[in-house]
DNA sequence: AACGTTAACGAAAACGTTTTCGTGTTAATA
DNA sequence: TATTAACACGAAAACGTTTTCGTTAACGTT
């Protein structure tokens, strides 16, 4: 490994001290116009560039923003990274990735690996067991020590810091009631055991939705599944015992595969049943018919984190108070909905 | 901002040296064992964890390892910092990732950023600029400066580093003649303009397919292609003007493009048209039908080049001494194929 | 009494910067 | 000529560690 150029190395060769040298490499009008000169020469034919690290340690910060995540495989989370990544270096700052693979532990980890003045500050969606447990000690230690923390997606309402989230129940409410307009009115919805907010806040748009058109709830047609097959069996039942005209999925997976069944059944999309999926993703995109779906603008809520996280990190907020921004979602409107001239949201 | 707790103040509360703390933390039988108590029980009173800033700039190493790929909505590449990940995390390295967005420019800016400190070595896949270009000076700097780089899937030839790739031309040779095996004898390929190696490097896999199966090659079934329209637009002209009963494409998207297409036409798949896809994604298994394609398990890639930058950095490896490891792709037998009983590879 | 040994600790250098505060020299001013 | 001001530079501290090399005191040995 070949030493690299040091401000001392350049100092002792050109037979200066290291002070006239930092100066000198900075245009500093203390240090003569000759002098400057040849510093610089010198700086520059030896490719001469200052250390990250040391810097760090001087200015106790070290520009790069913590993001740990449950999972990258998922289209949403990649995302909101990119859109991170996008400011983050825009800003002059490194993103670290962390992965908590839904696990508690990692989580805790990683925040407390990363908090030792590797990271400036975090930007988190939080792991399901984190969720489940409910143990938010990390988040508050990271928050105690003054680092600046932003939280999207899956989000503790109990920790106070900046937050980025999407109005789920609103959503859900703008979906459903699409159908609605559309002329669906038996409408199920497939959700998730959520242990959290996200599954409730939809099936409760859902519900308003229904009120407000002045259907009544039927209670068979609410559905909840973990996993992909739980999901397909609870779809064909669905269908075989229940009369469906619309399916409305909290993700696009489950959309998907609720397509499926329906094909499988020889129903069709969207003359006999309107299918509508949550998060916009490459299947949504490509399948057959391409899905109606809520968009979430994964790469704008990413890009919010991060414009938070910076502002605060550089003093444009204050320390102690705290936002919750809400980003707005869209209907992506494709063929597996009968799109009449009802407003698109 | 809270002060975090340093040895110094250790050291100033229990009116002790700087170093005696640091040693009693590590255990040293240098302290007595009652300083030793006395200086653990502070130091976990309050928390104290040594700053990685200051361990980085002493020890002349990050424990951050580089990565740099053109972008990260793809399945692939997620996968790939899922396996790197992975191996990094359970070796106490944190993964950076920056990403170029296929620009030469920002692949040069984040590596000179990286290089200076940040980062003890590089695991990167070229942007297509890059490789257009054939620029590779900044790779050819971290080399000479001695930081272990490893490429994959997208690398330079000339540059003498770690790689991992998948042989292109063997997987597309294996794909093809999984489809002559199923009874195909009119294949079609649907490949990109690549500057680079991979889209050759597979119709040469194809080529030699048909060559060894003794079936004549149609220059008329080889088309090249840039985007999703013109690779529809493609598909329809073969399609209409060719006799066609199995299509490969270089990649999954013009794969599902090309079934969209045959569906339109009233093509039966597999029955009519088998068709084959390459990276296997999100897209393969939910396509409908499921698309037989072949995978490059981008997981274990991004472990292998996680474990190789790793034995470089902590020296189980020669540093002047350079592997290409192949990984071996398989081919994920689904509906889009007749699936005799043909060995599967 | 002189010497060596050991235990327990501290001082200081080092990693590579930045920045404050001198200090010596020269030139301009009173 | 004496004073001041401007100029050009260096020394040193600081960021938080780790590690080497003392140093001191107590004790045991001849």
């Amino acid at each position: 490994m070949k030493r690299k150029m040091t401000l001392k190395q350049i100092a002792k060769e050109l037979d200066v001290s290291v002070s006239t040298v930092s100066k000198a490499l900075k245009d500093s009008k203390e240090i003569s116009q000759d002098t400057r000169d040849k510093v610089q020469a010198f700086a520059k034919l030896y490719n001469y560039r200052p250390n990250n690290i040391a810097i760090s340690l001087k200015n106790r910060q070290s520009r790069n923003i913590g993001v740990i995540i449950p999972d990258i495989v998922h289209h949403f989370f990649t995302q909101v990274i990119s859109g991170i990544e996008n400011i983050a270096n825009a800003n002059g700052y490194n993103v670290i990735v962390c992965l908590s693979n839904e696990s508690f532990e990692r989580e805790v980890l990683n925040m407390e690996a990363l908090a030792q003045g590797s990271t400036d500050g975090f930007i988190m969606s939080l792991a399901k067991e984190t969720q489940e447990k409910g143990d938010y000690h990390h988040l508050r230690e990271v928050v105690n020590m003054g680092m600046p923390l932003v939280m999207f997606d899956r989000v503790a309402d109990e920790i106070y810091c900046d937050k980025v989230v999407i109005d789920d129940a609103q959503a859900a409410y703008n979906a459903v009631n699409q159908m609605i307009g559309s002329g669906c009115r038996k409408i199920a919805i497939i959700s998730t055991h959520d242990h959290v907010s996200v599954g409730k806040l939809r099936t409760l748009g859902y519900m308003n939705a229904l009120r407000d058109a002045g259907i009544e709830l039927n209670e068979n047609l609410v559905v909840k599944v973990d996993g992909e097959e739980a999901c397909a069996e609870a779809a064909r039942k669905l269908l075989k015992y229940q009369v469906v005209d619309g399916i409305f999925a909290v993700n696009e997976l489950y959309a998907i595969i609720a397509m499926q069944e329906a094909h499988k059944r020889e129903f069709r999309i969207p003359e006999d049943i309107s299918v509508v999926g949550f998060t916009d993703g490459i299947l949504s995109k490509y399948s057959n018919p391409p899905l109606t779906t809520v968009v979430q603008h994964g790469f704008e809520i990413g890009e919010m984190t991060a414009k938070m996280l910076i502002d605060k990190l550089e003093g444009r907020e204050p320390e102690d108070h705290y936002r919750t921004e809400v980003i707005k979602t869209t209907i992506e409107l494709r063929e597996s909905t009968r799109n009449e001239a009802t407003t698109t949201l």
